[in-house]
DNA sequence: CTTCCACACTACAATACGTAGTATGATGGG
DNA sequence: CCCATCATACTACGTATTGTAGTGTGGAAG
């Protein structure tokens, strides 16, 4: 599922969720597949937290497409195992290309030479793709004026 | 001043602001310096708005440091003048080197990624600067390892 | 001196998020 | 066999953001 808002501020998960949102796909994320008591207990050991307000948040979660829940046992055995859809990997891939290329579409330019300015951290590897990604272009931008 | 949250969806201003937000910022940077009623007169040619909602959405971008207010004038001749503070160019500027920025310093590489991936659309004029930036960066990371 | 304009103040709806109290239902322990 | 218990469901409230607009007020214009 897509995130509607991106906290420009704020590190990791925070940036695509609430701070308790982020602390519970960051457990789940940890350990997949967990009830809401198990993430509660986990959560408590921080600081005291109702399981009530995680399984609000969690069952929100699920709502917007974050999670699963599969509803096991009745009475007083029942317990909802909540699980990923996407693994962290994938949704922060997801998401940051969301981000990544709707910035670069609407403001080319400008956005890239941002982004420029931000390569010297980036490692090798990276600088090595993007040599290559930019022969591709310009391989492709003589075929399309030879056309 | 810096936004806190961005639009993933939505264009433009829209990214940055409140869908009214962005419309007053628009004619604003259109046209700089205007009263409140004056910028309602425009947006009331689009669709009916009272002056009274025009002023709360300017005095809050005025208290989010959007805007600079002056009063002149009192009584029946009061008319504050509203001006922006940073041109559109420097604003869009600031806001996408903050994202950008932000997420490649954190999340690197799959930010880079993602980006060289939506690259074939960018100018040759920033593609050349592109490949001059790359050049340094060799040439940086030589000097580095031969410290 | 009264009217009238622009502004100030106040308020409400919707959405998002954190927080938690109360209600319900079915099973396990006595 | 019955009821206490436990997890879940429902409801609700506080803050923040944004769009929306009504009511109050001060002072110059007429």
């Amino acid at each position: 599922m897509r995130i509607k808002k991106l906290n420009v501020s704020g590190e990791g998960l925070n940036r695509f969720f609430g701070p308790l949102e982020a602390k519970i796909m960051d457990i789940l994320w940890s350990s997949d597949g967990m009830k809401i008591k198990e993430v509660q207990s986990i959560l408590n050991q921080e600081s005291p937290i109702s399981i009530n307000t995680v399984m609000t948040v969690m069952n929100r979660l699920e709502s917007k497409g974050h999670l699963t829940k599969v509803m096991t046992g009745t009475g007083r055995t029942q317990a909802a195992q909540f699980s990923t859809l996407q693994s962290r990997e994938q949704f922060l891939s997801e998401q940051t290309k969301a981000v990544s290329q709707g910035l670069i579409q609407e403001f080319g330019s400008l956005v890239v030479s941002h982004m420029i300015d931000a390569l010297d951290d980036v490692d090798q590897e990276t600088i090595t793709k993007l040599e290559q990604k930019l022969n591709e272009i310009k391989r492709g931008k003589k075929n399309e004026s030879s056309r």
